[in-house]
DNA sequence: TTTTCACCGATTGTATACAATTGGCTTCGC
DNA sequence: GCGAAGCCAATTGTATACAATCGGTGAAAA
């Protein structure tokens, strides 16, 4: 019961990492010799380790035949967002109720941290960091909700970063989005649970638009170049 | 790619009811040989299915200890609910506003052969059967969203099936239960999506409160029961 | 009597070998 | 030229053996 992990636990963490950073790019076949040339270890492991990938929606998997790292359409991340939407924002309500005075005094540091760090990068991003520095993981583990925790931490977390990995950056005007984080501390600091629940819902749903917008010019330029590739026919 | 399963899938299935149905208890130890010599097979595909069945969150596996039936406290439970009422109250919103006229109706139809149930059953009981059969993932799969499909089939729903086999029956009164699922149904069908979410708000917070009373009614049982084995110390 | 420590058997994690299945390639027929 | 059928190597699923870890038990110490 220490801290050490087994070998497909730890393979599965690294894989997980390369999937979300794109180093492992969606669509591609994951081959468990390729994965043990890789890793090291033996099958065994690394079958395990892509077991827990497709249990996170990370690969899908497909008996007999192999997994392949997941990609998602528009239509799906949608589906994805929908969810998000109405889970983080109860998050939110129930945050505004169960957070101690103490835990929302640290979410406002953690909100003057990022504020600092964005000066020193200039306005140009703001990149919100894993675990305890992300401004929405303090808020979900606000909720006292355990399994809510466990489904967007655990599960959809996974490949909303992958996504936004996959779109450069997480958020196109950084002080905007420090902006919203901080009306909703404050809604949630002045104990307000209606109004931080709607400025999250609104944070989220421009969150999918920007997604949305960002997608659709990827799949434009895939078009274009599609269709050049196509002319000689 | 044909409806040919692998053992481990099988096995996976098989063990997953059988926890759901309470044949094995909550808190029992799943050890791998004696599922081996139970299922036939080898120790391999034993362990994939164990890994599945943490990944639904109905065993707790620890590394190197082995995994048990998940046992799940009120207050864990009171957890999932608070979840699935969100999820859920959303899932019947969605189902107004998207469900087509020939689906509505066949939730119609759905309601009247439960009505029927009950009547030959003289009133007695009102037992959800599964898939299609079962109103509420009628209600999801009407929703029109994969994720949350898969959030509340794929996950949560075991664990409420396996707490509703533990309480009996899933409903002190079948006559109301129905009817509340006729008043969700009228306000779909009338594409009142504000009124579908709010009854089936109320109507996942009565389960909750039938659960927590019948949970509550155990735990006295348990204390009493064993405030009487200790007397004698 | 209670607490602590050491040992070891049982169980779980991994390595290796064998069995089963599929996707891709080639050939044949129309 | 296209579609269907067959083949087989590569890959995945499972079986077996070995390695690693832990919980339970018994003995010793306080």
């Amino acid at each position: 019961m220490s801290v050490a992990q087994t070998l497909s636990e730890k393979v599965f963490s690294e894989l997980a990492t390369a999937i979300v950073r794109g180093e492992i790019a969606p669509g591609e076949k994951l081959s468990e010799q390729a994965l043990v040339d890789r890793y090291g270890g033996s099958r065994a492991p690394i079958r395990e380790a892509i077991h827990k990938l497709e249990a996170r929606n990370l690969v899908i998997r497909v008996p007999h035949a192999g997994a392949r790292v997941v990609s998602l359409s528009l239509s799906e991340l949608r589906d994805i967002y929908e969810v998000r939407l109405e889970l983080e924002s109860m998050a939110c309500r129930l945050a505004a109720q169960r957070m101690s005075d103490e835990e929302i005094q640290g979410l406002q540091h953690l909100l003057q941290e990022h504020a600092r760090s964005i000066e020193a990068d200039q306005g140009m991003s703001y990149y919100q960091k894993s675990g305890n520095l992300d401004f929405h993981y303090r808020i979900i583990e606000g909720s006292k909700n355990h399994r809510l925790h466990q489904m967007l931490c655990g599960d959809l977390y996974h490949i909303i970063r992958m996504y936004r990995y996959r779109t450069s950056t997480s958020s196109e005007r950084p002080q905007l989005a420090l902006k919203e984080h901080q009306r909703i501390v404050e809604a949630i600091a002045a104990r307000d649970s209606e109004l931080a629940e709607l400025l999250m819902r609104r944070h989220i749903q421009a969150s999918l638009t920007n997604l949305e917008t960002r997608m659709t010019q990827e799949s434009l330029l895939s078009q274009s170049t599609h269709t050049s590739e196509e002319n000689p026919s």
